[in-house]
DNA sequence: AATGCATCCAACCGCAAGCTG
DNA sequence: ACAGCTTGCGGTTGGATGCAT
C-alpha cells in the first residue's frame, strides 16, 4: 500500500499565499492556536493543505519573526555553527531568534556561500579553497564529508587531529567586516555586557584557564581562556563580540561556540583542540 | 522601451523521524 | 513489531524583481 499523500490535491490552492488568507490563517492561530496542521487549513476555511499552512505560518506569519537582512553578528554565528553542524538549518535557526530555517538556509545560499568562495574559503567544509575549487565531480565528495558531520564534540576533535586546521576565524571576520562596508548597516542586537578590568561582572560568568597549561599563562601554545554565560542571558552572543573588539589577547583569536555555549580565546590551529578541552570540562 | 540575464526568496516536494494504536 | 498518520527537515523550483545591454 503506497503512502498516502500529505492532503487532497484536487481543488486546492498552489502559489504565493494573498493577504485574505494570510489574514485567516493569523486569526484562526491565534484563537486556536497552532495544533493538528491537517485540520488548520479546513478549520480557518482555507483552500491549502495543512503543509503549506505550517510552511506559512512559521516562514512567515509568526509574530515573532525578525524581518530583513541578517545583521553581522547574525552572519558570523550562521557561518560559526555551519562550520560545527552542516547543512542542519532548522538546527541553525534554533540559535538564532526570530530566524527560521528557511531563511538560513535561503541567505546562505545567496550570500555566504558567495562571500566565502571569494574569500578562498571552501563553504562546505570551511578550509581553505585548493587551486581546483569544489566543482560538480566533488560534490559528491564533498556532500559525503558534510554528512560524516561528527556529532560531539570529542568527535569532532579527533577528526581534527589528522584534517587540515579550518579557517583562522578572525580572518573570515576581517574580510565580513571589510565586505560589509558597502552593505547596509544594523546596530547590534543586543547590549553588550558588563565588564570590569577586562572580568565579567556576572556570577554567571567563568573564565577558566587552559587544560593543557598547568600555569594559567594564555601565552602557553594551547592556551586559552573560556567564557561562559548563563543561557537564559542573551547577552552570551555580545561577549564574543565584545571581546573580539577589545583586542583582549594580542595573537590570540576570539572564537565562539555556540552549541556548547562558550567563547574562547585561542591560537590559530587550536580552535578545535579547545573547543574539545571545554567538551571536556562541561562532563 | 524591449529584451535577456542574474539574483533573490517564498513556496513546494519528497523523505524521514516520531508518535500512536 | 508493525502500519498508518502527522510533523519537520533539507533540497529544489519558479515567479518576481533588478540590472545591463
Amino acid at each position: 500500500m503506497g503512502r498516502q499523500p500529505c492532503c487532497d490535491k484536487v481543488g486546492l490552492k498552489k502559489g504565493p499565499w494573498t493577504t485574505e488568507e494570510d489574514n485567516k490563517l493569523i486569526n484562526f492561530i491565534l484563537k486556536n492556536g497552532q495544533c493538528c496542521w491537517r485540520a488548520v487549513p479546513k478549520l480557518a476555511g482555507l483552500l491549502r493543505c495543512g503543509k503549506s499552512c505550517r510552511l506559512r505560518w512559521t516562514n512567515y506569519l509568526r509574530p515573532d519573526l525578525k524581518r530583513g537582512l541578517l545583521s553581522d553578528h547574525e552572519e558570523k554565528m550562521v557561518i560559526d555553527l555551519h562550520a560545527q553542524l552542516g547543512n542542519r538549518w532548522s538546527k541553525i535557526a534554533s540559535y538564532l531568534p526570530g530566524r527560521t530555517d528557511n531563511e538560513i538556509k535561503n541567505h546562505w545560499n545567496t550570500h555566504i556561500k558567495k562571500k566565502l568562495k571569494k574569500m578562498g574559503i571552501d563553504p562546505v567544509t570551511h578550509r581553505p579553497l585548493c587551486s581546483a575549487t569544489i566543482d560538480d565531480d566533488n560534490k559528491e565528495t564533498a556532500k559525503q564529508r558534510e554528512s560524516s558531520v561528527p556529532e560531539t564534540m570529542d568527535e569532532r576533535c579527533r577528526e581534527v587531529v589528522v584534517e587540515t586546521p579550518l579557517m583562522d576565524q578572525s580572518t573570515i571576520t576581517d574580510a565580513f567586516e571589510e565586505d560589509n562596508k558597502n552593505m547596509e548597516t544594523s546596530p547590534t542586537p543586543l547590549d553588550p555586557p558588563q565588564v570590569n578590568n577586562g572580568f565579567f561582572s556576572s556570577p554567571d560568568e567563568i573564565l577558566a584557564t587552559s587544560l593543557s597549561s598547568s600555569s594559567s599563562s594564555p601565552s602557553n601554545s594551547h592556551g586559552g581562556f573560556v567564557s561562559s554565560v548563563d543561557n537564559n542571558n542573551n547577552n552570551n552572543n555580545n561577549v564574543g563580540s565584545l571581546l573580539e573588539d577589545l583586542d583582549f589577547l594580542p595573537g590570540f583569536d576570539w572564537h565562539h561556540d555556540y552549541i556548547n555555549d562558550v567563547g574562547l580565546w585561542v591560537e590559530d590551529d587550536d580552535y578545535f583542540k579547545e573547543l574539545c578541552f571545554v567538551d571536556m570540562f562541561s562532563h
